[in-house]
DNA sequence: TATTGTTATACTCTATAACTATA
DNA sequence: TATAGTTATAGAGTATAACAATA
């Protein structure tokens, strides 16, 4: 953060009138969209404290939950392509949080799992992942929050999927 | 989508097992992640028959509903930067669907309008649209519907940001 | 000096093709 | 022949810096 103020062409600046969105406004995508981008921007910024970013918290969750589980697992279970999950855990393991192993019985196979600094910075980011939920629901309540999540799971619930894909 | 189907090694495989997400299902953050990503890939679907990005959309959305309003305000209100803005209306221009116009008293700036054709084929987006968001609406109902808007809504009113940012 | 629109460019995420070593 | 992991690469989306024309 220590960066010169320069010209900064790119400051958006405030609209002077408001703007009718239309259909968009009651659109659910649209809705969701807006949400997700408010909460990941505060969300990103509390783990970039750590270097963290959020993929990489996940991936870091599901390993302390499930350890030992091979990587096209855990990337299956992040919505992660095997492809890009590599060079992800690359980092992960370079940095000394994460672990590939051996497992026995498939030599193709490897086996993840955290290291003690992965489980000692683990418990910090859910520490600071639980103030930022802590955040919002301070704007919703926590019957607020119970129902958003039971919302947002039966819209996405896969056995409703709809008819094309 | 003639594509011969090749090797294509990257489908994505059913899990095995169960896998924990841990406290990553209580976060809201990625409640919306996973929905917002749901009801977009369908709605990216139905607008990729006209070959029109979410985006596109609902920049010929805010025009339509605010003729003459300048490329800022626009790219603004859809939360776009106005560099990355252009390329977008160069395209929306170059196929004949929006136009740009001088504004008078002001040689700097232009004002975006909706051509017929880009008239005529929102209106068929339009339609789309409406079956997508009904699609998504019979899993949880009207009420359901107006209740995640309000949630939303709420979540992301500016009026209670959080502190740091 | 500041603003509108623009170009060039970089970085992250996501996606496809194709390889290796094992099964 | 299929699967686990990997490499290389291409495409979106989003970001900053810097410029010309105009205010």
């Amino acid at each position: 953060m220590t960066k010169q103020p320069a010209i900064d062409d790119n400051a958006i600046p405030a609209p002077d009138a408001v703007v009718d969105l239309g259909p968009l406004s009651g659109l659910t995508v649209y809705a969701l969209r807006n949400a997700q981008i408010a909460l990941n921007k505060d969300f990103q910024h509390i783990m970039a404290q750590h270097d963290i970013r959020p993929a990489q918290f996940s991936v870091l969750e599901v390993i302390k939950r499930n350890p030992g589980l091979r990587q096209t697992q855990v990337s299956f279970s992040v919505g992660m392509k095997t492809t890009n999950f590599v060079p992800l855990l690359d980092e992960l393991e370079r940095r000394g949080l994460a672990a590939r192993r051996p497992i026995a019985g498939d030599r193709r196979a490897r086996g993840l799992f955290l290291t003690q600094p992965g489980q000692d910075l683990l418990a910090q980011l859910e520490q600071l992942a639980t103030e930022h939920e802590a955040r919002f629901v301070a704007r919703i309540g926590a019957d607020g929050r119970a129902q958003l999540l039971s919302l947002l799971h039966r819209l996405t619930d896969p056995a409703f999927d709809p008819p094309h894909g």
